[in-house]
DNA sequence: TACAATGTTTTAAG
DNA sequence: CCTTAAAACATTGT
């Protein structure tokens, strides 16, 4: 389910409890989630202190005080809550930090998602090497267009979800994207114009802001005049004012996209 | 029942 | 080393 702005509002869920001690964690060791990792190294955890939540495209980082550094990535259906001290882990339940006021609980039925633990004072290197967000000042215009120019044979659709170009861009955000931008998804970066290009940049910094601004404070419903609404509903229209033609859907690259085909054309530019 | 679900990794080929 | 494509991963809900 998360992308960027989902797993920025998970950040917040668990922020509730920076400052706490943790006193105990409680962990499926077999889980698919820890793969990489082994569990008894989440050991250092207990005892220590929670005492930073950060959030990078679709990664998280947890500081602990004396301890290091727990690393979370939700997959598809990865989800953060607090619940009280005494919470039972069940099935999909793979960890756990009690301290004496609540838990934090890490939920992932589908184990797409992944946790990591690294030891030491500063944030591990997979951390600090990570990609531009996107709305940061080094993710500018020109950066943008050598993405596209580097990989002209990937359509949009496929390049917008590229975790090392686009970290937090996923399914939903991609589509919105392009139809905002009224862009084809299987469209090819080198059939845009300049002015097109430059219009994908500005749109894609615009739908992750937007994102962030209704959704990561309390999960937010979307606009009705988002694609986000329409684009899973049998027999959904574009949401468009003077357009309502019915939405079109394909598989492209392994995923379902979702687009109009009146305001984004495959042929036009 | 069979298919699809807001994701990444691996593997392979060019 | 780089780009591109497809399969695999595991579970649940329609």
């Amino acid at each position: 389910m998360p992308e960027l702005a989902e797993v920025e509002f998970y950040r917040r869920v668990w922020a509730v409890g920076l400052g706490d001690v943790v006193t105990s964690i409680d962990l499926h060791p077999q889980a698919r989630v820890f793969r990489g990792t082994e569990p008894d190294s989440l050991r250092p955890l207990a005892g220590s202190t929670f005492s930073s939540a950060l959030a990078h495209g679709k990664q998280l980082l947890f500081g602990f005080q004396g301890a290091g550094w727990l690393g979370v990535h939700l997959g598809m259906s990865g989800a953060l809550s607090i619940a009280p001290p005494e919470h039972l882990a069940d099935r999909h339940d793979h960890l756990v930090l009690r301290t004496g006021t609540q838990s934090l609980v890490f939920r992932d039925p589908r184990m797409f998602g992944r946790v990591r633990f690294d030891l030491g004072s500063e944030p591990p290197e997979w951390w600090t090497s990570q990609p531009a967000q996107v709305l940061s000042q080094a993710f500018n215009r020109k950066r943008f267009a050598q993405f596209l120019e580097r990989r002209q044979g990937t359509p949009l659709k496929a390049l917008l979800l590229d975790q090392s170009l686009f970290p937090g861009i996923g399914n939903w955000m991609a589509d919105e994207i392009l139809w905002r931008a009224r862009l084809h998804p299987a469209k090819l970066p080198n059939q845009l114009s300049k002015c097109e290009t430059s219009r994908l940049w500005r749109i894609t910094r615009e739908v992750a802001r937007d994102a962030l601004r209704v959704i990561a404070p309390d999960w937010g419903e979307a606009p009705d005049d988002w694609l986000f609404n329409h684009r899973w509903k049998a027999g959904g229209i574009c949401p468009r004012p003077h357009c309502r033609c019915p939405l079109a859907r394909a598989e492209l690259r392994g995923r379902t996209s979702c687009w109009c085909p009146q305001c984004q054309d495959l042929a036009s530019s």
